[in-house]
Formats: C-alpha cells, sequence, structure tokens
DNA sequence: TGAACATATGAACAACTGCTCATATTTTGA
DNA sequence: TCAAAATATGAGCAGTTGTTCATATGTTCA
C-alpha cells in the first residue's frame, strides 16, 4: 500500500502550522515543572498572596516569586494588591482544563 | 474574612499528593518540546517511519530517534518493524486528547 | 555473503532552567 | 516619618536538555 500522498498531507500540515505547534509547545513547557503545577494547583482552590504559596512549597520566596513572574507574563495568573499583599488568581479556567486533562493521563 | 482553614487545607493536600504533581509536570515535560509535539501530532494523522518524520522537521535523523526513544520509554508511542523500517505509532489517545486541550488555549 | 539501507546509541557541547543569595521596591501602621 | 513586612529583581551557578557527529547494530536483496 502506498501512503506516500496522505505523507505528503501530514508534511505540509507540520510544516505549514510549524510555529502553532510552537506555542503549543511553549504553553506545555509552563506546566513542565513541579513548583509551578503545584502553584497553579493551588490556585484552582483559591486565591492566594506569595507568602502563602510559600509555605507549602519548599522553595523560598524569591523562587516563588520568579515563578509567578513567569506564569503572570504567560497570561495564566493575574494579581490584585491587598494591602502589602499581592493575592495572585487564575485568569480563566483553561488552566483548570489542561490540568484535569494531563491529571486523567497520569491518574490512569 | 478569615481563609486560614481553607489554605491549611489546600497546603495540605498539595503536601500528600506532591509526588502526583511530579508525574503531572514530568508529563507535560514531554509535551514541552517543539519536535517532539510536532512527531506526536503527525502520529495522530498516521503511524510512520523514522525517515519519514525527519523528512518534516528540520533535524538529523539521529535527532528523531533520541526524541523516539524519550516518547517510547513514556509509552506515548509504541513500535512495530517492517522489513528494514521501524514503525511508530501513538499508544492509545490519550494524546490526542491532551494535545487537543493544549490546542484549545493556543487558537482561542 | 556482503553492500546498501534504516535505525539506534554514545560522547560532547551549547543553550536553557530553576534555584539561592543579596538587595531593591513598595506599602503599612505606630 | 520610619521601621517592619511583603514582594520583586538581578547576578551567579549547577543541573538538565536538545542537538550534531561519528559510529554501531540490524535487515534486506542481489
Amino acid at each position: 500500500m502506498d501512503n506516500s500522498l496522505a505523507l505528503s498531507r501530514i508534511k505540509e500540515t507540520i510544516t505549514r502550522n510549524g510555529e502553532l505547534f510552537d506555542s503549543l509547545a511553549q504553553l506545555y513547557k509552563i506546566f513542565a515543572d513541579s513548583s509551578r503545577v503545584k502553584i497553579l494547583v493551588a490556585l484552582t482552590q483559591s486565591e492566594m498572596c506569595v507568602s502563602e504559596i510559600s509555605e507549602f512549597l519548599s522553595i523560598t520566596q524569591s523562587a516563588v516569586s520568579h515563578q509567578l513572574r513567569i506564569l503572570k507574563s504567560s497570561n495564566l495568573v493575574k494579581t490584585r494588591r491587598d494591602g502589602k499583599n499581592i493575592v495572585y488568581s487564575l485568569t480563566d479556567n483553561h488552566v483548570r482544563t489542561i490540568i484535569d486533562c494531563g491529571m486523567e493521563h497520569v491518574t490512569r
């Protein structure tokens, strides 16, 4: 059987949409770190500030802050000020969906 | 408002299920590379052998082979021999689901 | 059998990542 | 107004990752 026609169509798809798949990999890169995943999972439960997050991650406040900056610049979380605290929360429900989706695979 | 009770429950959840979230991050790490994503997307369309994959990725055959080894050892793809060729295909539909899920976010 | 083809493997390297430490910035409340 | 508290930022570093090059392994078919 000759499937070279199908293959060239696939090749075309991958080549033409290359940047799209780059963004996809870029998105997954954000979820590809244990600290960030835990932060995001926690935020699916409740908004919280940096020091609260630091409490259950065994990394410094500085490290948490660095990670939150990555999450914010990727538009996965947003902030609001509450006195001395900066309160972080998820921007939308996409994060929840993506985590649930991966969880389904991990716990299968 | 005092939400310290809720917070300690979240902290408990994150701490107790730490390894689970580690695996989740580990899973996403596999999707966090442009070459691997493109390989997986291609395989959602059709099974194919190493040289065919090399054709539409701008990396060497060796690099493709290295990536396929990662995908195989993570159980995302399986192989069968067909003469001189090793044909790769997805082990199940989880991969498709995860890609679709991320795609939804990227193309929104 | 042996040359040609397809794939796998190992070493080496540059680029990237996540962390800590030190310090800067911003806000509160006495 | 100023010390204390909360967060952000930058430099530096060790560990990881994706690639290439060279080469090994395995398969076909003349």
